[in-house]
DNA sequence: ACCTGAACACCGTTCAAGT
DNA sequence: ACCTGAACACCGTTCAAGT
């Protein structure tokens, strides 16, 4: 058979979201394609740009519309809860997508649709950026965190439920100290 | 030769801070040490708790007394700098600290300290813990990319010096932003 | 208590060769 | 263009056996 990357993603993740991120190697990926390992290297260069594409692909299946009438802050909280929902809908998905963009590659809009979110708020450019990092930075540690704890309670059969609220409280709180502090600086900054 | 423990994380610390991370294997420091991989686990039942071995040492080594008559704030922030220089002080330290922290293995002490230190302002415990854990992801996140930079950086011959303020920069601008975001609470909290 | 020797069950990646 | 087959150079971990 021949494929197209686009299913050697959706392949790798339907691994990912099944058996986790350790088990979604270049040789499983391709044994559950029926190809030989190599076969895999015709059409990403390596397993890292393969990580991208995947972790792209979770975000693009996560992605809602933001408002663009709405507020700046508003704007960045509907962002940011937009990527932790992506982060938690699949198994791995957060330590996968952070993993990726410290590595600095794929999800690079992330940053630019909340510093662009930021700008609005009549910040300037360099600003913007800092702030949408320092965002950035926050919840891929605090999903990753949570997700850990997440999966590490669900192998048991003990429900979870209050543990869920917990971690939105927690990310909301977190989140609210960031714009806070970015929103003391509105008039400061140019 | 007869080992202990501190021995095998000693030269694990120079393989890491020779070769990086992904060279301190188990069998390149038993193979470093004349030993056979096996003999390892005498000692660590694992690698991870190897890896927290290590990450605990580069901490202590980076530690520094912070001063406790001075303002909560002032505490917090040179929780933070010791945080950052000592995950700066060693090749791919932030990497291996912040991974050491998501297994929940090690570095329990660094919550402890900034969440002691922003209760010291006033605020409730609950609320010092979720905002320490605030800082903490942002400090692990924006050294570990500034460490990423710095190194790829550092193979060529460019001089980066202007790079380190940048890093140093933006690292006391994020850190300044959420302690903003904490002080606003300040009353607020019981 | 501490270590050896050997094995198990894997990895990512390269490359000549096939169709 | 897309894939096979085989190899290279590794991994972490277990476990019986030695001293």
């Amino acid at each position: 058979m021949r494929y197209h990357r686009s299913d050697i993603v959706e392949r790798a993740v339907g691994i990912l979201d099944m058996y986790g991120l350790p088990d979604m190697s270049m040789r499983r990926i391709a044994s559950e394609l029926g190809l030989q390992p190599s076969a895999l290297y015709h059409h990403f260069a390596n397993k890292q740009v393969l990580l991208a594409a995947v972790a792209d692909e979770l975000l693009v299946r996560g992605a809602r519309p933001v408002p663009t009438d709405e507020p700046w802050d508003v704007q960045v909280v509907a962002v940011s809860r937009e990527l932790r929902d992506g982060m938690l809908a699949y198994r791995d998905g957060a330590e996968l997508i952070a993993t990726v963009h410290a590595f600095g590659l794929g999800a690079v809009s992330l940053n630019s649709r909340l510093a662009g979110a930021i700008s609005a708020g009549g910040f300037d450019d360099a600003f913007a950026r800092s702030a949408a990092t320092t965002i950035l930075y926050f919840v891929f540690g605090h999903v990753s965190d949570e997700q850990t704890h997440l999966q590490a309670n669900s192998v048991g059969a003990i429900d979870d439920e209050p543990l869920d609220r917990a971690g939105a409280d927690s990310f909301e709180l977190g989140l609210t100290l960031i714009l806070d502090g970015i929103r003391q600086r509105q008039g400061v900054e140019a």
